[in-house]
DNA sequence: AGCACGCCGACT
DNA sequence: GTCGGCGTGCTC
């Protein structure tokens, strides 16, 4: 009797392992490393989604129940995949299955509950269930009784499958036709993917020319594929060049018939990018992102599987993609933060990409116009390679960056959020025809709603936060859990007239309409992308209707090149250098210098406006004067003063719950629990403390950090620490996580 | 976490 | 004599 080991989909943390089940001898065949299955678990036997992990000829099958059905004809998972599972339920404090899961696209789990067969989007195709010659004479002797089947037969036999939708059309055969001859036995139906008779296209290997700095640090990068694991850094500034390497290391490793695959930020894969890598590769290509359909990125992720795609281009999920001989795989813009997912699992793409790369032995490329503090230390340290890209492509100057000391236009009298030095750049544009960016650095783009009168203001009656107005609907929205109501007329408390608060884009368009009275203003928020559908549509607007000044978040700090913009303003740099977390300096700093290289990306030299209360705060003058190095060392000094990373490992440990008095009485538990821990001697307990949004969905929210540098100790440590909360009743009703170098 | 099993109090 | 309280222990 064969015995299987399973990831069982509802298995808890607490109790998560692999189960044994015995493999009935009607799917003894079926049954195989990486192919999903329902088993009956638990005390009730309720049927659970689960994969299998191994299968073994002899074993202990005391008290073991049997694999209820088989889901999957073949392996969804290598044994490697399962192997960065068990990586991952380590790393992210998450069960194997959970791991597993996040692996294949969304899509391959819907219906799959019940005895039902995956309904994927493959296609029905008729194939020859004889061999060709018996076909063709068959046909012969049909070709005056049954005209059909005979010229269905003859069609088959040189195409051997094929879809029943083209069979029909070519030969005018109906299903009935088909129905007989499957009927006889010469024919069968069969699914398959869309892409079987897929034929890729040709690829040159012509490619556009590299500079000379691009050039060194292209053959640089080259001499690293092929000579086992390594990670490089590519510290390039906005518009060095960087895609112009990846496409040149990329189309290397294809013509060497490899596979590649290159992470993008969410925000970066437009369709432009899509569209020039498809210039050199055709549909060599596969594309994973959110914007796909379910069953479009089942589709993407088969023709991957299937090696017919050798280049993937996609987002954080992207890093799983089944590639069978990976050459190399690149991730740009290494330290956005859309890197890390932020539901369970909590993964981060990077740390993911880094150990499937040492496992295969192929090199791993970050790309960076300001790395990650950690990654620059390493590159420093001699751990990862280290290239730089000094120049900016056609050797544009830096934007000249000006920064404001709002105290200063406050002390002269303006009240508004455009400073005098502000309003007249923006001026010099509307003279000279050319665009203008506003940037708002802010969370939520919508306005508070007060009462002037008494104080009144609108608050989430399940979070700690304060409602923003939403003008489309004219509704107050909550924008952590989506709690949504009516605005009144007046305030509810005092009947007082109601006034609006708040830097949003709306706010400020309204500002710059002020000044700039007959000039057409663009705003970027969620609104507004709501009613153009997409970025694409918003941006083009943009662009193509010159439209003067356009007003934005975060949005528009990342991706598309605005070549005619060749002025950014930030409207405040401050708000997120307080953030009070170790990485708030870093994340201001990455975000000021992105912004600023959104300006001047054509001939014209760009300027910056930056905004701000605290002109002589170091990130912000590092950031003006666009000096990431400088940043660098005055950072990493500050890190190693704090023994923050890369000095040591950061865990966050998190309790929440419906009762703030149970959570603040759990999480003194653990931290005196963990004070009191003497087998990690390095261990620094910080907090509790509340966290920012201190109150989501009706749960309180408290949190301890952890510095160590045995981190795998601490990992372990931590992992006995959520089964033993679980347990004990001083948890009832809390529940506690935990986290490795959280990015807040 | 859920869920069944189990061993004591109030009840028709 | 039974219904149901939620303490305890397990999930192949």
């Amino acid at each position: 009797m064969l015995i299987a080991t399973v990831a069982v989909a509802d298995s808890d943390y607490s109790f998560d392992k692999p189960f044994s089940y015995l493999i009935p001898d009607d799917f003894a065949d079926k049954v195989m490393t990486g192919v999903r299955v329902r088993v009956p678990f638990s005390k009730n036997n309720h049927l659970s989604d689960g994969v299998i992990l191994e299968v073994m000829r002899s074993g202990d099958t005391e008290g073991l129940k049997s694999v209820h059905s088989v889901l999957d004809a073949a392996p969804m998972y290598t044994k490697e995949q399962i192997a960065l599972a068990v990586f991952m339920r380590n790393r992210y404090f998450c069960t194997l299955f959970d791991a597993l899961r996040v692996m294949l696209p969304t899509g391959f789990w819907f219906n799959i509950k019940g005895d039902r067969r995956i309904k994927d989007k493959d296609i029905k195709c008729v194939e020859l269930n004889t061999d060709p010659d018996e076909a063709l004479s068959i046909a012969d002797g049909k070709k005056n009784k049954a005209r059909l089947q005979s010229a269905a037969l003859e069609l088959l036999a040189t195409f051997g499958q094929l879809p029943v939708k083209d069979l029909q059309e070519i030969t005018g055969a109906t299903s009935s036709t088909l129905n007989a001859l499957e009927k006889a036995g010469l024919i069968k139906f069969v699914y398959a993917g869309q892409f079987d008779t897929f034929i890729n296209e040709k690829v040159t290997g012509e490619l556009p020319p590299l500079s000379d700095g691009q050039r060194e640090v292209f053959n640089g990068l080259k001499e690293k594929t092929g000579s086992g694991f390594s990670v490089n850094l590519v510290h390039g500034v906005t518009g060095s060049g960087k895609t112009m390497i990846y496409l040149h290391l990329i189309m290397d490793s294809f013509l060497s018939g490899k596979c590649a695959v290159l992470l993008v930020p969410e925000i970066s894969l437009t369709p432009q990018m899509i569209a020039f890598f498809s210039r050199y590769f055709g549909n060599n290509i596969a594309v994973l992102h959110s914007g796909l359909s379910a069953s479009e990125r089942c589709t993407e992720w088969k023709k991957i599987k299937s090696g017919l795609a050798r280049v993937v281009i996609g987002t954080r999920s992207a890093v799983f993609a089944p590639v069978t001989d990976l050459g190399l795989m690149i991730i740009d813009e290494e330290n956005d933060d859309s890197y890390r997912s932020e539901n369970n699992p909590r993964y981060s793409a990077r740390e993911v990409g880094e150990y499937i790369c040492y496992k295969r032995g192929v090199p791993l490329i970050l790309g960076s116009a300001t790395p990650d503090l950690t990654t620059r230390y390493k590159a420093q340290r001699g751990d990862y390679g280290y290239f730089r890209l000094s120049d900016r492509y056609n050797r544009l100057s830096l934007p000249e960056v000006m920064t404001v000391d709002l105290r200063e236009d406050m002390a002269n009298g303006n009240m508004s959020d455009i400073s005098f030095t502000l309003r007249d750049e923006i001026e010099k544009n509307l003279q000279n025809g050319e665009q203008s960016l506003v940037f708002i650095n802010r969370r939520g783009s919508h306005k508070l709603v007060t009462c002037p009168d008494c104080g009144f203001i609108y608050k989430c009656p399940n979070c700690s936060i304060s409602l923003t107005h939403h003008a489309n609907n004219n509704r107050l929205i909550c924008h952590y859990c989506g709690y949504t109501r009516r605005l009144d007329s007046r305030c509810p408390d005092c009947g007082g007239e109601l006034g609006f608060f708040g830097s949003g884009t709306q706010r400020i368009a309204e500002e710059l309409t002020e000044l700039f009275p007959d000039t057409e203003i663009l705003r970027a928020d969620t609104d507004t992308l709501y009613e153009y559908g997409s970025h694409d549509k918003l941006f083009g607007t943009f662009i193509d209707e010159k439209i003067p000044i356009m007003v934005g978040t975060q949005m528009i700090s990342k991706g598309l090149n605005f070549e005619n913009v060749t002025l950014v303003g930030i409207i405040s740099a401050d708000q997120s250098l307080y953030a009070g977390d170790y990485k708030a300096e870093e994340r201001c700093f990455s975000l000021l210098t992105q912004i600023i290289g959104r300006s001047g990306r054509a001939k014209v030299p760009g300027r910056a406006v930056i905004q701000t209360f605290t002109p002589d705060n170091p990130v912000i003058r590092f950031a003006s004067a666009q000096d990431y190095d400088s940043f660098y060392e005055h950072e990493i000094s500050f890190r190693k003063l704090q023994g923050s990373p890369p000095f040591s490992e950061i865990f966050s440990l998190t309790v929440s719950g419906l009762s703030e008095d149970a959570v603040l009485k759990a999480v003194a538990y653990l931290r005196s629990y963990l004070i009191n821990k003497k087998s990690i001697p390095d261990l620094r307990v910080l907090g509790p403390s509340p966290m920012p949004v201190y109150r989501l969905n009706r749960r309180y929210r408290h949190r301890l950090y952890l510095y160590t540098n045995r981190a795998s100790e601490l990992r372990k440590l931590l992992s006995d620490v959520l089964v033993y909360c679980r347990s004990e009743s001083l948890f009832k009703g809390v529940s506690v996580y935990a986290e490795q170098n959280p990015s807040d």
